[in-house]
Parts: C-alpha cells; sequence; structure tokens
DNA sequence: CTCCCGCCTGCCGTTACGTCAGGGTCAAGC
DNA sequence: GCTTGACCCTGACGTAACGGCAGGCGGGAG
C-alpha cells in the first residue's frame, strides 16, 4: 500500500534522482513522509506517476503535464482516450518515416537521385496538416478529391516510384519541347498536355477536359504551383496551361 | 546545388539556431563559407542533416550520432537499413504502450483494478529481453514454449482480461484453502491443482502431469516465482507445489 | 553495536538547444 | 548612391530534465 521512492524506481523503470526531481518541482510529491523523513508513495501517487510517463513518452514537457494532469475536467477514462490517441499519431508519424525509409532504400537501389524536398519530406516544415487542409479547402469536397485521396492510401513504395519516374520523364519531355521552341498549341505539345492528363487519369482521379483545363488555371493561380514549374523551366507553367487548353479544345 | 543556413533550415524543418549548434558542435559543419562568412550547405551536407535527424529522433545524443554517422564502415544502405529496424522497434514500443492502455480502458470499464506491476509493465525495468532469454535458456527451445509464444502473440485485450480475471478466481480459492487448513494433499487441494493444469493447457501450452510437476518444482527452485506466491499468501507456494505432485501422483 | 544498504538534501554538471544583443550583408527600390 | 528590410554572423546567457556526487541520517540483520 505504501512504497518508498526506491521500491516506485524500480517498478516504475526511472531512477530515483527523476522521482526527486518530480518532487522538488511539484509534479509528483509523495502523499506522505515517514518520521525520519522518507517519501511515501501510494497507489493515487503512483497511478498520477504512470500517466506522468505516458505524457512524458509522448514528448510533453513536464510543466505541460503537470498542467494536463491537474485539469480538474480530465477523468482518468479521458486520459486513457487522450493517450490512446496521442500515440496512434506518433505511431502513424513513425511509419510514415518508415515508408520514406523504404522509398529511399528503392530509389538508391534504382539508382534514382533523391530531391532536398523529398529527402526532408517526414521533417520538413510543409505541415501535412496545412496543406491538406488547405487542398480541402480548395478542393471543396469534390469527388475527384476523395477519390485522389482513396487512391493515394492504397499505393505502396513502388507506385510511388513509378509514378515519379512517369513523371520525371514527361517532365524532361515537355522541358525539351519547350526549349525547341514548338508552340504551346502544336501537336506535340498537346499530345504530352494529353498525357499529362491521363497520368493524372490513371493514378489519382478521373480527369475530364474540363477538370484539366480547371486545373491548369488553378496551376496558373497558385504561385506554390507556378514555382514549382517555374524552377524546372523558366515560362513551362504559362507554356503547360496554354497546351492543356488547346488540347481540351482540340479533342472537344 | 548551394544552400543558405535559413534555406536549409526550412526544408528540413529545423531552425537555424539547431544548424549553428550542429557546426559549432562538429556534427554538421557546412562544406563552404562565402566571402562575407555565410555558411554554404551542399547536397552532401543536406544528406548528413537527413541522417542527423533520423537518428536524433530515435532518440540518440549528438555525440553517438556523430559517432554513428562518422562510422567507415556504415554505407548509405547500411545507414537505411539501420534506421529501418529501429523505427520498427520504436513501433513496436509504443504499440505495446497502445495494447496497455486499451487495456487499462478494458479494465477499468470492467470496474478491474490493476496492480502497480501491470501498470507500469509497459516502463518497468522487468526488461522484456532479459526476460525472454532467461525463459528460453530455461526452457530450451521445447516444443511447449515455442507453442506458448504462439500462442500468446494472439491473444488480444479480452482475451488478457478473461485470462487475468480466470487466474485471480483461481487466485482467490487456493489462498482461501490454504487458509481453511485443508492439506495440501486433500481433494479440494488437488482439484484446484488440476485447475491450474487446465488454465495451462487451454491458454498456453499442452500441459501434462508430468510437465506439470515438473513446473512445480521450477516454481519452488525460482525465488522469482516463490516470492511471487508467497507474497499472496506465506506457505503458498510449497503448499501448490505439493497439490500438484498430489494431483499428479493420483490421477496417473 | 556495528555494518551496510537505502534514504535525505544540497549543489554542480550536461545535453540540446532557445533567446537576445550587437553588428555585418545583400538585393530591391527610390 | 542610399536606404530599408530580410537575412546572416558570433558571443553569451538561459532553460529543461535530469545525472552524479558529497556529506550525513535511518534502520534492520547479525
Amino acid at each position: 500500500m505504501a512504497y518508498t521512492v526506491g521500491q516506485v524506481a524500480r517498478v516504475a523503470g526511472v531512477t530515483v534522482r527523476t522521482l526527486h526531481h518530480y518532487d522538488g518541482i511539484g509534479l509528483l510529491s509523495p502523499s506522505g513522509r515517514t518520521p525520519a523523513g522518507y517519501r511515501r508513495y501510494n497507489d493515487a501517487d503512483l497511478q498520477r506517476l504512470q500517466l506522468v510517463l505516458y505524457y512524458r513518452e509522448l514528448g510533453f514537457p513536464l510543466e505541460e503535464i503537470a498542467a494536463i494532469i491537474d485539469d480538474p475536467a480530465a477523468d482518468p477514462a479521458a486520459h486513457l482516450r487522450r493517450q490512446h490517441e496521442l500515440l496512434t499519431v506518433r505511431i502513424k508519424r513513425l511509419q510514415e518515416m518508415v515508408t520514406a525509409i523504404e522509398f529511399a532504400m528503392e530509389a538508391s537501389k534504382l539508382n534514382i537521385q533523391l530531391t532536398p524536398e523529398e529527402r526532408f519530406e517526414v521533417f520538413g516544415d510543409f505541415e501535412p496538416e496545412e496543406h491538406e487542409a488547405e487542398a480541402e479547402q480548395r478542393w471543396g469536397d469534390t469527388d475527384a478529391y476523395r477519390e485522389s485521396n482513396r487512391r493515394a492510401s492504397r499505393y505502396g513504395r513502388d507506385d510511388w516510384l513509378r509514378i515519379k519516374a512517369e513523371n520525371e520523364d514527361w517532365g524532361r519531355r515537355i522541358v525539351a519541347l519547350l526549349a525547341s521552341g514548338a508552340p504551346a498549341d502544336s501537336p506535340e505539345a498537346m499530345d504530352l498536355a494529353e498525357e499529362h492528363r491521363q497520368i493524372i487519369s490513371r493514378w489519382f482521379y478521373e480527369c475530364s477536359y474540363e477538370v484539366h483545363t480547371g486545373l491548369a488555371d488553378m496551376y496558373m493561380a497558385d504561385e506554390r504551383f507556378t514555382s514549382h514549374y517555374e524552377n524546372i523551366a523558366p515560362g513551362l507553367a504559362a507554356y503547360l496551361n496554354e497546351a492543356i487548353h488547346a488540347n481540351a479544345i482540340s479533342r472537344a
């Protein structure tokens, strides 16, 4: 029913010094002391310690942990639910890192060179939530968006490598075409626009000509997309936009 | 091809100060400087940074990370394999925490009270590896051991709750019997011994009478087991041992 | 009564940065 | 050519979460 520091430390897998520290900062003070001044922990203290350790494992600073635990509006069950949720989020994050590693392993086997952005995708501050929120706002709750998400979540590393390879191949060809001076409404340019549409259809969602031109206009309106294409080759964004429109008109 | 601190920081999701720090301690010094003294990072630096961040995420101290990365006997592929392995270990650990949480949620729903040991199972220093290594040494590569492991790995929280409940029920009854003064070779004691054998058979592995008596002797020889039973009630370990032997003889 | 282990309270050390302070740099715009 | 704002530099001190040690009391086994 009552435990000394050493016993608590052993069963909880922490050091005595840690318990002293938690006592010192008021995060976990034992419910009592012996006449000699020895700390005595009871079951309630252990329960609290368990909460502390879980939240600590999840990366919270101790001060915040104190606030969370002392929140009067949180019963034990609420903590369990919360920790469960946080744990699954962390696991998901680590699994993303695993797929990133697997991706890199595949890429290195195939001698594909990763860009810095790809390298740090899992760390970078592109903030998937932000991204996703923006995409949702922009795309709305359209069928295409949901379809894309549904399909994308099914792809494995091999698929992504294929997509990447296809995309890079296509990119090289349109850059070459732009450099060659062929106009954006030339048959070659329109063919590449058509190919772009089919890549999207094959891998992400059914992309009609109408949807395709809408996509092209969005590319132009969104600085993030234009800068992406402009970085590949200056003038490419506008060139692609024009080619997509020409293609849609000629095939309609 | 060459990046400033700020650019590197943004893409890698760290602060500029962190890069300064890594430079300061020699963990990651940029390959060059501009005439004005600005740090210039190239692709190789970014690659190294990526390694650093992965190992950091995995909880390694920076000094150790430097040693790992500068290990001449580790090519990029080896790092990928290593990180992959470490990540899966961490994921497994977190998943154990999840099952522990789920276990606690179930237990709290059913109003079952957890013991401190159970509470800290996932943290405690019982060191599963140590445990497992010992069990393997002790049990050898027996069929029973493998069977037990195979079955145990299939159980979910509900199963464990059932096992726990059954076990506690059995425990209460044998403690009561011991307290009642019934001798260890009384029919009641032998019935409880038989029940013990069947619990093991049902949940873990086929437990013959011979195996059962062997198990009982091992309990007696192993201080960890005896102290477990002695903690429940003094004299219980020896009582159970005797009852199991009596039961095996009478049914043989 | 002694011995050894466990507990106590300072107090300084360490890791991995955060956070200014004080001062140069660079590209853009007037 | 000059300003301006964003970006870079080097100290230097601060912080969180303990680790580790010193110096001293407590307590039960022999």
